[in-house]
DNA sequence: ATAAGATATGATATAACATAACACCATAAT
DNA sequence: ATTATGGTGTTATGTTATATCATATCTTAT
């Protein structure tokens, strides 16, 4: 959970202001969802919490339309291999967005979103380069277990 | 289209045959309809190519457990980012199954199997080690362009 | 202030992907 | 020959995602 969800949200409503779009009331409650949960969630379980924190059951198409727009602003991302999403980890960072990459666990479903190192994605793209191929969405997701599960054995889910 | 289906079956047999396994009819079958396509195929993809290719349809529900058993014999890749299957490109190979890396193009849904540089592997698990997350699958899969659309400019789909 | 157009959301239906649970049959092991 | 195992079929259902059209709300020019 962040520290400070009033500070990103600011941020958030700054970023679209930027880009020229509206960081509209239902947008910014599905944003403040992600925000609170430890792990990624899918649209449905979106739609789930939603409706507890908010008071109001949003249709699944609505959400998938809200997820869209915040990808498109970079305040979420979508975890491919899990079909579940995720705030953005540096929406309130000042350092540039970098190329993600998600370690996922796959006992708990825990997601840690690091920066991955300048040197290596070179590397990557230069050796993917020789093959004549043109990198597009740059997002590295890896499966396996996170520090906490390791150390306590819990089963996978 | 690999070269030489026949020589790739008799190879697979070979390592069924060593892990103590059977190759089905029907599973060899759902394996020469991937090794038939040039781009990877959905379950109910292979469901429709299998019928016309031997006349016969499968429930989904056992091309899955087909192609849990391939996979599980490492004769098949599972596309996360595309729910979609592919033969292994190195089924016929003497060398050692490395880190797959997957190249797919977005456009014309081609996918191209590369092995990952060992030494661009080790980085990576080295930055990743030091977060105390311990990698599992292994696999990465990097969305694109390819060669041939991008000389060809072919609309994504 | 209001109409016209644009953007955002709602509602309904359906497509696409995947698994659970149980039945049946063939073959292998005893 | 009997039993155990593994492979496949059948049916039902769960999960993820998109298409389409309707409605509401917001903007902006007049």
């Amino acid at each position: 959970m962040p520290d400070d969800i009033d500070r990103i949200i600011q941020k958030s409503y700054e970023a679209c202001a930027s880009a020229g779009v509206k960081l509209t009331d239902k947008r910014k409650n599905v944003l403040m969802v992600l925000l609170g949960s430890s792990t990624p969630l899918s649209a449905y379980e979106i739609v789930e919490r939603y409706k507890i924190q908010f008071g109001e059951t949003l249709p699944v198409m609505s959400i998938y339309r809200m997820l869209d727009f915040l990808i498109q602003e970079k305040l979420v991302h979508k975890l491919e291999t899990a079909s579940q999403y995720m705030s953005c980890a540096h929406i309130a960072c000042e350092h540039q967005h970098e190329t993600p990459q998600f370690l996922i666990c796959d006992r708990c479903g825990s997601v840690k979103e690091i920066a991955i190192k300048k040197h290596i994605m070179t590397e990557l793209e230069r050796s993917i380069q020789s093959t004549g191929f043109t990198l597009a969405h740059q997002q590295l997701e890896l499966h396996g277990v996170c520090k906490h599960c390791q150390d306590n054995s819990v089963p996978a889910n």
